[in-house]
This record gives C-alpha cells, structure tokens and sequence, in this order.
DNA sequence: TACTTTTCTGCAAGCGCTTACAGAAACATA
DNA sequence: TATGTTTCTGTAAGCGCTTGCAGAAAAGTA
C-alpha cells in the first residue's frame, strides 16, 4: 500500500490528491485543513486564521469558511496545532491521588474551568514510581503541556526548581507555604480554624480536644495555629493533652477521640483538621455511648459532600475548593499569557458552616 | 568509517556544540532530536531509530546514541512524533466525576497500568457542558489519543455509534450490559451479592434488607438479582417491603435504612448496594438506638478503603477496581495494537470480605 | 488620476519527528 | 574478482498546522 505520488504530477493546476481511498479498512478520515479550504475555495492558511480567530479575514471569507468547517466537521489536529504553534492546549495536572472528596472537589473546578478555555487536562498521579518527577516534568516542558497545576504537593521543591529554571508557568494548589515567589492559591487556613475554635468558645466549651493534620502541611500547622491563637485570646489555657497529632486520615480521627475521651478531664467539643477525621471521630463518640451534639460537639474542616450527609449534619469550615481549582486555572492561564507577570498568592476565604454537630455544653 | 556528513561544520572532530544559551530570556532549551544525532555523530534518522528501539542498528552506534541522550537530557516531543508516526500515547478516560474512592481506585489502577506502558492520561469529565460529548470524542479521533476508556458511563450510547464508526479503540469500565459487541471490563456483581447474600442467610438471617443501586446500571440491576436469586435457593421469600431503590449515595442508605427499620417486622440485616451506602446505614441504625452487629447486621459492596476504617469495620463484597482499571488499560493497549481483534467482555470475580457488621441475629 | 495606507489572502518555510527508500559497509558465496 | 546478501545509516518526504512575508485588493488621500 504506497501512497507516494511526489512531484510527478504533470497537471500544473491545484493538485486536488484525492483523499478518500473509500476501500479497505480505513481510520477515521481526518478531516484536514486542507480538505476545508478545498470545501470554501480558499487558501488553507485563511481557514487556520478563521479557527484561530486572527484579524484580517473579510467577514464574507470568514463565513464562508465557517461553514465549510461545521459541514465538514472539521476538528482541528491539536498536535500539528502545537507543534507549529507552540500551544498544546493541555495543561498538566499533578496529584498525589484521586479518591477524595476534596481532591474530587479541586479537580472539578480545575475541569470546568480549563474547559470553557477549551484547554485540554493531563493528569499525573504522583503515586506512580518515586523517581519520576524528573520526567514529568521534562516530558511536560517539552510541549507536551503549556502548564502545570500541582495539587497539595508534598516535596514540590523538586519540581519547582526545574520549572523555574525552564520559566514553564504552574501554580500550586493548596500550597504550603514556600516563601513568596511560588505562585499559588490556597485558602485561609488559620482564619477558619480561628473561626471555628471562636465557635465552640462563644457556645461555652472550655476543654476542646484537637486533632491535626499532616504537620508537614502548611494547611495542617495554619489549621492548629487557628486554633491556639483562638484559645489563647479568649484566655484560654494550651492543653497539650488536648492535642492529638493526625495526618488527615479517618482512623485516626477514631483513635484520637478515642484517647480524648478517655482523658479525666475529657473535652465537650472535638475540632479535627479535616472531614474525615471528624467522621471517625463521630464514631468514636457513639462507641463511648455518647450522643453528639448532646454530649460531645464535633467540628471538621473542608466541607466535603458528605459532611452534610452524616448524621448529624457535621458542623465544619468550609473552604471553597472547587473555586480553587478555578482560580488556580485562572492564574495559571494568565502566566502561559505572560509568564513574567508577578507572582501571585492567594487565599481564600474560608465559611463556618453551622449544621447540628455542635451545642453549647451540658 | 571516514567521512561525517555533517556538513557546515568546520571542526572536524566531534562537534560538541555547547548547548546553553545562557543569556537572554530563554523558553526551555529544547533539546531535540537534530541535538542528539550531532552529539552522538550519527544522522537523526539513527537516533529516532534508538529511542524507537528499532532493528538494525549498530550495537556501538545505539550505545553512542543512548549516552548522547542521557547526556543532553533529551526527552522526544510527544507532539512530533505523534504527528510523524501516528501514535500520540495518549489515552483518553471519560469519567462522569471524581472525588469517590470508587473513581479513584478505578483510575488508580489505569494510571497505573498506563505508566508502565509510557502513556499519558487526559482527562475529560463528563459534567461538563452536556452536548460537547460529540465533541470530545472528535477531538479524541482527531488524533488526540490513541483510545479511550469509558468508565460508568451511563448513556455511552452517544458516544459508542460514533467511536464504532471510526473504529476508534475504546474499552468501558464497569458496563452495564450493551450486548456483546461492547469491549468492557466490569465485575461478578451478581455473583458477589448472591454470596453476601447467601452468607447472611447462613448467619441466619432471615429478613434480609436490600438497598439498591442506581438501577439504570447494570451492575445496581445485577446485585439486586444475586440478592434474589440467593433468598429463592434458600426457600426464602422476596419481600418487596425489604427492598429499598436507591442511587449508590449515602443519604439513600441513611434514608432507606430508617424506613426498614420502622417497618413492623424490621428486618435483622441490611445489605447495601454499595458501602456509601452501608455508611448511611450504619448511621441510621446508631440512631435509632440500635448497635451493630448486634441488633442489626450491615453489609456493603465495593470495600473502598473507607469500609475497613469505620467502626466497626464493614463486611463488604469486594470490587477489584484497581484491577478492573489495570485490566481495561491492558485490553485497551491490545485493541489499539489491533483494533480489529475480537471483542472481549471480562468479568472480575469479587470477593466477599467478612469483617465486623455482621453477625448471626440474635 | 496617482499614490499611500490599510485590509485581505496565498505562498512557503518550518515545528520535531517517523519511515520508505536508497546507498554504503560488511560479510558471504560464486 | 565479481556478485549476491545482509546489516547498517543517511536522505528526504511528509504528518497538519501556524505564521512571516509579500503581493493583491480595497480604501483613503492628495
């Protein structure tokens, strides 16, 4: 099967290669640009202005080519796109795992937005093999993405150090903390623990119980910050035993509550650095034969779907993960734009969200 | 061997062309292939000959190539070659959301599998604007990606007559029975909740609580018929009061659960179609008072990693997700290789995983 | 009318790579 | 030595697209 037929084409006139071989198993005819120029009579640099929108083409070209495109449904070739233009489209998603609610969260607002951009989504889970980050990252800045979202990364100073050197433009989500020449957005960690320690007080807990998260996190030491300042302006003494050190994970919301409750001076209200660990604390408290709010208050952080679909409704910080996702795709687009534009920072507000978990102590 | 071809360069030993510009405002220095070869010496026809691991070369020349690449650090651009060869090693996975432990098993083990094999992942989720699915799989035929993996798709209808057409490689995940023309990878959905089933029965149980899946899926409908099947090989009736429809959340479980158990004759085990599920069981049944296994048995399907962590620890019917993802990629990879090869449907055994929730009534 | 400026459009040169083809080198056979 | 054979390597033709350049057409100005 050749499909050479090179210069040896005698007929001086346009040399109209017919291009459907109709016979025989066949890929799926591609629609090229060169077939829709063909289809509105004009040059095939004209149609790419038409697609990319580039000034200069008479309104009437312009039409013309349009509906030669919509008849043909043409789609063009993202990578013969890329590989003249230097745009892929695409930009790289770095995550450590998928599964969670808040990652689920993130993701879903980093999708919608890069979609409406019409920017296409590669994910990386940063679960696979250790010493890859190397090529990632290399494969990525060899045109493979014109971007980087790193979510939650937990040694992303091996990625960045590349990426700086290469100027390839990322944006951290829920960053932790790396001085201030990492772009990034996050949301206002310390405030909403802040908020929620404030809570508890003003409802008339004295002995809250604590549990953290990962406090390799920024998220984690700003979360327990919160919480200590609050405390310590409401005069209220830094129990250590109140402090029950986590990594975020269901279990040890069980145990740590577990171990809460069973101090002799056992607190009236549980603030867990995330969701998931107040779910396992819930649990706790109903092993103990207590009943919650009655007995224990409880209060999470990050508001993830189920928090309002546990019984009682969990009483949490909210922090806005979805229009994280958005707004690290806002800024990310921006510094593909312009990849000298100053670095930007931003946090999120973060919301109480009152449901039934907590009341004022018996 | 005496003569380089290598025109235009005038030192005649090798050419050692420095490659850092150092100065300026440099986008990543690209090195390319055109780099490789005069490093190494070679024409870069040999050096795309290398990296393709193709025969016939040299033993000494790939060598010479091999350490040229190291060296410069090259990394092909997956845009070119996609472009010049026709492989993008790229998979497309069409999910309808993230954020559950189910999805993120299930993209666990194909991001997994897919690694190994060099390929890249894109992303496209389906709560997205809702007409662009035509879209998407244009963009995806076009070039894009090389398959695609559909996992619970619930009307993949849409996009199949067009992915058929275009004998585009694709492979769904956890089908819901589109007939036999359909390449898929699912699991025993019966099998497993006709054992569950079968075990409470065993345990003694006699009045068995059901809470289905979403029953436009297949899998909810097949779980369903297991739990049936098992109470009629058992001489045991099919109560319609005892079977609750849901759609695989947590506030079905909770809800279905409180209506079973108001029921005169409640039953003493509740099965849930999924272990989201079960958690609104469970809770259901803390709040009425009652304990688990004790007063009531609960059991769930999927075992995502969140059922051996809660209290006390869900006996559940096991789902290989990871496996289903790894397994898809794997036949995906050989429908690409052939996409004329015959369909395969696969099943996954599941396994019923006895923990905790369950126990003879008393 | 002649000339300048402003749109519009086509030509052609790649982007970095794969691969058919042909030529060279190495080895074997006549 | 002449002539295959086989292995290895280089040349060149694109893949489908973007974009600089220049020429053509339209519009404005003198």
């Amino acid at each position: 099967m050749k499909k050479r037929m090179v210069q040896a084409n005698s007929n001086g006139g346009s040399a109209h290669s017919q291009s459907a071989p109709a016979g025989g198993p066949q890929l799926p005819s591609s629609v090229t640009i060169m077939d829709v120029a063909r289809e509105a009579g004009v040059s095939y640099a004209t149609v790419s202005r038409v697609v990319n929108n580039k000034e200069y083409v008479k309104q009437d070209t312009r039409e013309k080519v349009m509906q030669a495109i919509t008849r043909l449904g043409y789609v063009a070739n993202q990578q013969a796109r890329s590989l003249a233009g230097g745009k892929s489209y695409v930009v790289g998603l770095l995550v450590r795992d998928l599964g969670s609610s808040y990652m689920g969260a993130i993701v879903s607002g980093v999708d919608d937005e890069l979609s409406t951009a019409q920017y296409n989504l590669m994910l990386y889970t940063t679960h696979r093999r250790k010493t890859n980050e190397r090529i990632y990252v290399n494969t990525l800045i060899q045109g493979m993405a014109d971007g980087l979202l790193l979510i939650l990364p937990r040694n992303p100073e091996a990625y960045l150090d590349t990426l700086n050197q290469s100027r390839f433009p990322y944006v951290l989500i829920d960053h932790q903390g790396l001085g201030d020449q990492v772009p990034a957005v996050g949301s206002k960690n310390w405030d909403g623990a802040y908020a929620a320690t404030k809570y508890l007080i003003e409802l008339g807990h004295r002995r809250i119980g604590f549990i953290t998260g990962a406090l390799e996190l920024g998220a984690a030491i700003d979360r327990l910050a919160g919480y200590k300042a609050a405390l310590i302006d409401h005069q209220l003494p830094i129990d250590p035993a109140l402090i029950i050190e986590g990594t975020f994970f269901q279990p040890e919301g069980y145990s740590g509550a577990r171990t809460l409750l069973n101090l002799e001076q056992r607190p009236t209200a549980i603030f867990a650095s995330n969701d998931v660990m107040a779910f396992g604390v819930m649990e706790a408290v109903r092993d103990c034969g207590l009943r919650i709010p009655a007995d224990i208050s409880v209060l999470g952080f990050d508001d993830i779907d189920q928090a309002s679909h546990v019984y009682p409704p969990l009483t949490t910080v909210r922090q806005p993960m979805q229009e994280m996702g958005r707004l690290a795709v806002k800024m990310l687009l921006e510094r593909i734009k312009d990849p000298d534009r100053p670095v930007e920072r931003v946090e999120l507000p973060t919301t109480l969200i009152i449901r039934q978990s907590c009341q004022p102590p018996t």
